[in-house]
DNA sequence: CTGAAAGCGCTAACAG
DNA sequence: CTGTTAGCGCTTTCAG
């Protein structure tokens, strides 16, 4: 393995300080043509590449983000990240991804920076583990984006939907279909359950809003929205002396979790009971029948939170945490209203 | 903002050599126990964390591995990157994920060390936009393990499962059941279609083994393997004069997209045609049918192909390419066996 | 077992 | 517009 070529051997080769071949490298203006013509035909000519840690320990940066979720193969944050990622290789920033399992010890040393400085500029975080209170308790040096249905604490940015206006819309669907007795599939009613909370404030506040009443027995809580949880749930409502008539899950894999135990039972979709879901992902659009849902607009999630955490990297006084709403709709598809519109996704 | 604690600050309030310090916290034994616990001491008392980008440079590495896949919200591909970002971790490396769209270049670029050296100290790559040719030109003194149907070529190794195998024996699956008009969605006939290539050869030896003919009209080429060519291959089939009555897709999600086009028209799946995917991807355990399907090893395939490149790094004359080979075996479902069996995945 | 000191390759003051 | 030079913070050879 021969040694690289280094630049100063290129600003030797090209008769120039390094300097100069530095500046050329990162293309900062200041350059006759003629010389920086001469130091690219010296670049060339040696095969020349930057040396990243060289130049990352120089500028005391790395040049990447970690993105942080916790768990990968959850649809949902795996088409978050792919939208992440083109959005921060456009900045020129390379993206770093590590799954908690929704640990909170390995999501709290995340907020601190890792177990060594520097590895990253920034991150963008989706918390499970960690509730308000210890996410506000982040290294203040860390420039910090969170995702989903945390309130932002001043310190850092949260980018997210409007939960509750998606919930209510998503519930008033249902009763609007004429169901009358909706079950919930999701509720976590501790500290780091606000996500699910805030759905269930939007589920109440339809029942409100058309004057129906509540079935609080038939708002079930699940641990995690991943589809064994989405069956079990929805074996445990059907085995109920009164099963529901809709069920507004608080995640697509919920909903198809539902939907699978339904099927199992000879329960058809949405004759026998509606369901609707959460999130948008690609499966639903897929599914037997494909499965109504609120859609967040995942492609401007991706895009702000890279946005917001290299603005706070590139600030040198952190700016003050905001609060970023994006736009949400209702998809509706056969799971709901049947067989009546077009039934071809996409 | 106030300056780090550096390596040496620790030193001098632990009364050492910088030296020391750094065996100390890279645990190379040579150090007296009484020193150790001095300098512990002094790590804590200041908040001394090392900067790895020093230790980067010093080191000539960045303790990372770059994965690239084609498309990151592929369920196959990100149950993977999980089970690569378990194993990476365990030995002390991060990940840096990419995706390449299947862009040629792109992945060109990153088997020739990305556009700056030292980045990462080896790759992980899923090609799809690479053949074999492309391939062997990588960068001989870039560590390099491939996922997948190519054939290791000498200076890398490769990781899959032995596709034809396996695909010849979803397909006798098929005939056991009695079907003879058999299609097959997903073949490739060009450089870059080995994979696919591969699965089509099982197809067809599956027919020869049974004594069964081929349908050649029934083989459907897609140029990817998601849901939409899947549906799409399916709706053409189901044009045909005689359309088929089983189907062996390649993937899990082509064998969705298929199985929605057959709901859609009113057919019923396995009655009236049965289908068969690949990947097991839990989309598939939980859909409507449960679809059977080809069930590579994946853990073994993620855990072996981190291994291998961490092996390489570590190597001070590379290694020869090796050919690794995880076992798959078949998992029955609905889709093709109906109701018979248990129908609760897990 | 520990100390001193020379880099790793690049960036960015500071001149000129 | 370009050259000189001092670091960035750690690792690691070489003595002792």
């Amino acid at each position: 393995m021969h040694r690289d070529v280094t630049l100063r051997e290129v600003a030797q080769l090209a008769g120039v300080s390094s300097r100069t071949v530095s500046n050329v490298v990162n293309g900062y203006a200041n350059v006759t043509d003629h010389t920086r013509a001469r130091v690219m035909q010296a670049v060339e000519e040696l095969g020349y590449r930057p040396n990243v840690l060289a130049r990352n320990l120089a500028q005391g940066r790395s040049g990447q983000i970690a993105v942080v979720v916790p768990y990968l193969d959850t649809p949902y944050f795996s088409e978050l990240l792919q939208g992440i990622i083109r959005a921060a290789r456009v900045q020129g920033y390379n993206v770093l991804v590590d799954q908690t399992d929704g640990d909170p010890d390995h999501e709290r040393m995340l907020i601190h920076h890792g177990r060594s400085r520097l590895l990253f500029d920034g991150v963008i975080l989706s918390p499970l583990g960690l509730d308000q209170q210890a996410l506000a308790d982040h290294d203040p040096r860390l420039p910090l984006v969170v995702l989903g249905e945390r309130v932002s604490q001043g310190t850092f940015d949260h980018v997210g939907i409007d939960d509750v206006t998606a919930s209510r819309q998503a519930t008033e669907h249902l009763l609007d279909l004429g169901r009358t007795r909706l079950a919930a599939i999701g509720d976590q009613p501790y500290p780091t359950g606000e996500a699910a909370q805030l759905r269930t404030r939007g589920f109440r506040e339809a029942h409100q809003r058309r004057g129906a009443r509540v079935h609080e027995d038939l708002i079930v809580r699940t641990p995690r929205f991943n589809r064994a949880d989405g069956a079990g749930a929805m074996r445990h409502l059907l085995d109920l002396p009164e099963p529901p008539d809709a069920v507004f899950c608080y995640s697509d894999l919920v909903a198809l979790g539902a939907i699978h135990a339904l099927t199992e039972r000879g329960l058809r979709v949405p004759e026998d009971v509606a369901v609707i879901g959460y999130d948008d992902i690609e499966d639903g659009a897929y599914a037997n029948p494909p499965v109504s849902t609120v859609s967040p607009d995942k492609e401007l999630i991706a895009t702000t939170a890279v946005e917001r955490v290299l603005l706070r990297i590139a600030s040198r006084t952190p700016p003050p945490g905001m609060e970023l709403r994006a736009p949400h709709r209702l998809v509706l598809r056969h799971s709901t209203i049947g067989r009546v519109a077009s039934s071809r996704p996409r």
